[in-house]
DNA sequence: TTTAGGG
DNA sequence: CCCTAAA
């Protein structure tokens, strides 16, 4: 293909992605699903370019913009007239649903150049052009947003930042440097839509279309690229019916220039400046996550392709080698995000701090034949899985069994602060998409505290709402049943609270069962075992002391009086517990197990104990 | 839901 | 620690 030519380059898989020039964007009557049909979107292609020719037109006479018409029609030229498909209705569905205070103007959506180039280019020149513009992209908007919203903070209350991308809905990396959190990091797995966006009522409408253009300079082409760096910023500032914050600007054209000696380091193309090779971006930001936004861009843009290869039939054996490419690199990112999804909430010094470890797909239903081989099973289960999760997922918070549906509370309003039962608190990630046969709730499989550090960290915090359990204690106390009300056995602060075993089918989200506990009182959903958990002599000693004030029988009362704090211990194991005690007790010395002279020695040690005065044992 | 008891 | 009958 003649694009690919141009657009393949790069030497060392850097690709210089073309942006086509649109000064001016121009209303255009096109959906964002116009792809369904080619011709369809050929016709809308063909009016776009006009519009762009008519707005290039007006540009060319204004005497701001020198220069950059000419370089534009160059690449106009150069550029198939796909490209420019849905990159207006991107732009133009942007500013008119934020308003952007007047900014109706910007250059071509990036996306939507992604998306068409995907369509036209060839398998790997997409991939590849597809990897280094979306990694460009993430790269440059959280750069940009990163300088911008420092820079802005007082002016910007900017709850989320969010870059689009046609027909995959909005893909956002939350970055809300805003006032009132001063430092919130955030990733937003949901797939978010273009009614997504709505939502985010935080969201700044020019930091919005900040980052939009910013989107947009990382992919200019490297004619236009080689013509000016500025612009970019020159079209943005003169079309704009309102001129963003210089400072705004003052970015924007930082980002262009950052973004052209990025764009062209390492290519071959002759206008390639040289200056500032190898610039390394000032802020390096959360790598982690925006290899993941980027991911997740990369995903989206080849899912793209292959709905679109099933929509209209044809060549089944690209789609098929696409969605293997897909499933892979799919199945990465799944693991990853298994592993390290993190939700960080830090406000100030008060910060609760929490690690999905993973998350169990309660019913992933297989169909596939006896004769299939293992290989196809493990494709069929990743694609389920990978449905799933691509379809999109929308987080629920479970807190005490109850859903937080209120968005707008504050984590300490919800009760999600420290001293709180965090183990109480459960996420659910439900199926947005219309994938019924695998719509389905996944539980987290695995939660826990963000390092054992933390742990002792919080068992001395105080909250600073009222609350019953906050009873840190490294050494379980004594407990005196005079008053079986105060008698409290927080163990699950001190103790790490372990969880059972996945039974998923999916075999790659089997947890690590001993490192990523949860507390068991919210697991027993999918039928595992619960895991081993040996009381302690401490527990021992209250059960005895709770059953010793209470009687036996009263199982329920122990389990309130003196484990009410112990989540995972039931008045079912209390009772279990009493009874291989009684039993224990029963038989000789020497047929037990353990510390033969265990009692004894209790007895001993509690006798001198004043604050135990009542020991009694059994 | 709680208790009791077998597995 | 699980399961379940019985209350």
């Amino acid at each position: 293909m003649v694009l690919q030519k141009r657009l393949d380059y790069g030497s060392h898989g850097h690709q210089v992605p073309i942006k086509p020039r649109v000064p001016i964007l121009a209303p255009v009557k096109c959906s964002t699903r116009i792809r369904k049909k080619q011709m369809f979107a050929l016709d809308l292609l063909a009016t776009a370019a006009e519009t762009l020719l008519a707005d290039q037109e007006n540009l060319s006479s204004r005497p701001n913009i020198d220069g950059t018409a000419e370089g534009y029609a160059t690449s106009m030229k150069s550029v198939k007239a796909e490209q420019f498909a849905e990159a207006l209705p991107l732009r133009s569905m942007a500013m008119r649903k934020y308003g952007c205070k007047g900014c109706t103007v910007g250059c071509a959506g990036v996306c939507g150049f992604l998306r068409q180039t995907n369509i036209c280019l060839s398998e790997n020149s997409t991939r590849n052009l597809a990897d280094s513009v979306l990694e460009s992209l993430t790269e440059k908007s959280d750069v940009l947003a990163k300088d911008l919203f420092s820079s802005n903070r007082k002016s910007h209350r900017l709850g989320c930042a969010l870059g689009m991308i046609p027909e995959y809905g909005a893909i956002g990396v939350c970055r809300p440097w805003s006032t009132r959190s001063a430092k919130v990091k955030q990733v937003h797995w949901a797939r978010a839509r273009p009614t997504a966006i709505r939502n985010q009522a935080d969201g700044d409408a020019t930091a919005l279309c900040a980052l939009v253009e910013t989107m947009d300079l990382d992919t200019k082409h490297p004619a236009e690229a080689s013509s000016g760096s500025s612009s970019g910023v020159h079209l943005c500032g003169h079309d704009r019916g309102h001129i963003s914050p210089p400072l705004c600007l003052a970015k924007l054209q930082h980002a262009a220039d950052r973004d052209d000696d990025e764009n062209l380091s390492g290519c071959v193309h002759p206008s390639t400046s040289g200056n500032n090779r190898g610039y390394i971006p000032h802020y390096i930001g959360d790598r982690r996550i925006r290899r993941l936004f980027a991911s997740r861009l990369r995903k989206a843009a080849r899912n793209k392709i292959c709905g679109e290869m099933y929509n209209k039939g044809s060549k089944l054996n690209l789609c098929a080698k696409k969605l293997s490419t897909t499933r892979h690199r799919v199945q990465q990112t799944t693991f990853k995000r298994k592993r390290h999804v993190q939700l960080y909430n830090e406000k100030s010094s008060n910060e609760v701090k929490l690690t999905i470890k993973s998350f169990n797909i309660p019913e992933l239903l297989i169909e596939i034949p006896e004769n299939a081989t293992v290989g196809s099973l493990k494709k069929t289960v990743s694609d389920a899985v990978t449905t799933i999760i691509e379809g999109g997922l929308r987080v629920g918070i479970l807190l005490q069994g109850k859903n937080i549906q209120n968005d707008n509370k504050t984590l300490r309003q919800a009760g999600i602060c420290r001293g709180k039962k965090l183990d109480d608190i459960g996420f659910t990630l439900e199926c947005e998409a219309g994938q019924d046969s695998h719509a389905g709730v996944i539980m987290p499989e695995e939660m826990d505290f963000v390092g054992a550090s933390f742990v002792d960290k919080f068992a001395m915090m105080k909250c600073e709402e009222p609350d019953d359990n906050q009873q840190p204690m490294q050494d379980f106390p004594g407990c005196t049943l005079s008053d079986p009300g105060s008698v409290n056995c927080p163990m699950e602060w001190t103790t790490q609270e372990t969880s059972a075993s996945s039974q998923a089918i999916v075999p790659f989200l089997t947890p690590n069962i001993e490192m990523f506990p949860l507390s068991n009182s919210k697991r027993s959903d999918f039928g595992q075992r619960r895991i081993r958990r040996p009381f302690s002599v401490a527990e021992v000693e209250v059960l005895v002391k709770a059953v010793e004030q209470l009687g036996t029988g009263r199982w329920r009362d122990v389990k309130l009086s003196a484990f009410d704090n112990a989540d995972h211990r039931t008045y079912v194991d209390l009772k279990d517990k009493w009874k291989t005690l009684v039993h224990t007790a029963s038989i000789a010395p020497h047929q037990r197990r353990g510390e033969p002279a265990y009692w004894s020695q209790q007895q001993t040690k509690l006798q001198d104990d004043p604050q135990v005065p009542e020991m009694c044992p059994t």
